[in-house]
DNA sequence: TGAATAGTGTCTATGAGACAGTATGTA
DNA sequence: TACATACTGTCTCATAGACACTATTCA
């Protein structure tokens, strides 16, 4: 489709129109910590600072399929690999790119442990880093892209509480201990293992048993779980506070 | 700004450019239900259906300015009156609109039971309509808006379990009662009075007590409350299930 | 006094949390 | 056998829910 003709098919010729992006707040547990993945930018502005991976929105497509494409092309990330994506929120604060006013709509992913990253087809670099690193260090991520992040780790926090979704984090299958150190990465503390187990069996719907086991490792070997069908668990689980 | 000088700052060229539109799910409490409030459309597409209030990104302009100056423009409804705004999400599906590509970001706003709406300046009108009649009948809703009231319905279900934002649909002093027939009308189920009475008064920053009393009513008089200052509630309110 | 509404007491069942104890694998 | 990890039992305390009861107003 031309320029041209994208141009005659306004219905509304006075009204502002603007560039609409998708970034991305991709999360995974590596090594006990919560990570984000980023993007080294390679060109002005804020180049070589780190930033969300995104793209814009381009002529016919939906934002779910915006946010699925930039994520492989920007990261490497096949679509079956995301445990899972929700749509995050919308930034749009006239100046929040110092070229013009761009809407910025967020989606949150959740991948099992991954790789390490390979850079995508432009001249810039991927990186996983621990969410503690970014919030203690001073250095900021491009354009607003701190507060989307900030966004996005509470949204994290919050839906462990009252849906099975930590389960994403983990690949198809899972023993109840790993789930159990998603959930202490994510909120930054420890859980009591012989509760823990007991509240995530009992509960509904957030995981059912395979045949499986784990083997070759020392101790009880671990029976392992799949993610259940349930989207909210009643009741939550509790982080105090 | 004319038209001129705004192309000339545009500094992607060659990237999509959409109509972002800011639409609202305004809601309140009437007669023991919950309420959105509608706009007739005047205009195709879909004209004389009903829509939610909306309208477009200015130059400028950030989402929730936008959105607080289309509820005055639609409704007239003042900024003091609303009890709380939020975002809700974003719709950008390709053909969500007939005539062209729009993003939608909606914003879900509660306000305390409203006088019959005026009309805005345009040639439609406005309705506080009962969900459960939308819901219930067949007649649809203008674009995607059934989709979009039914994200916020639910949304504002799932906030009264877990913040005092049940208050932003009463007035500034509210009884218990008044409190417990939001979550009722909200929830749409009943709710032991003297429990939830307990509740309430007893989680810490849901609720802080006036100096005032309700009189010349029939039965005791009840105290009155104002909205306490926590941001969500520990432990959350249940609603069973 | 009676009706109406506000608010408290109290009993029971359920679940969270602490932590002792048992099960089952590897070295 | 020693050790490591998985899992279960059990006790205590806090809270939700049911509902009897008391408090305070108006007619």
């Amino acid at each position: 489709m031309t320029n041209k003709k994208y141009i005659t098919s306004q219905s509304f010729p006075s009204i502002l129109r603007l560039p609409v992006a998708v970034d991305l707040v991709v999360l995974t547990v590596r090594d006990a910590a919560l990570c984000v993945l980023l993007i080294k930018r390679g060109i002005a502005p804020f180049k070589g600072k780190w930033a969300l991976p995104g793209g814009f929105v381009c002529t016919g497509e939906s934002l779910e399929a915006t946010a699925q494409r930039e994520l492989t092309e920007e990261t490497g990330i096949a679509a079956a690999q995301v445990g899972y994506m929700e749509q995050l929120g919308t930034f749009g604060a006239p100046n929040r790119d110092p070229r013009e006013h761009i809407i910025a709509v967020a989606y949150l992913a959740f991948v099992p442990n991954l790789p390490e990253p390979k850079a995508g087809g432009d001249a810039h670099f991927a990186a996983i880093v621990p969410i503690s690193q970014l919030f203690e260090g001073a250095e900021k991520l491009a354009f607003d892209h701190d507060v989307i992040l900030q966004a996005g780790v509470e949204r994290t926090r919050a839906k462990l509480e009252y849906t099975p979704l930590a389960a994403a984090f983990c690949g198809a299958e899972f023993t109840i201990n790993a789930l159990r150190k998603v959930y202490e990465a994510v909120w930054g503390c420890t859980l009591d293992a012989p509760n823990f187990h007991r509240k995530v069996t009992k509960t509904a719907g957030f995981v059912e048993a395979t045949d499986a086991q784990t083997s070759g490792e020392s101790g009880r070997p671990a029976q392992l779980f799949r993610q259940g069908n349930a989207l909210a668990l009643h009741p939550p689980m509790l982080r105090g506070g």
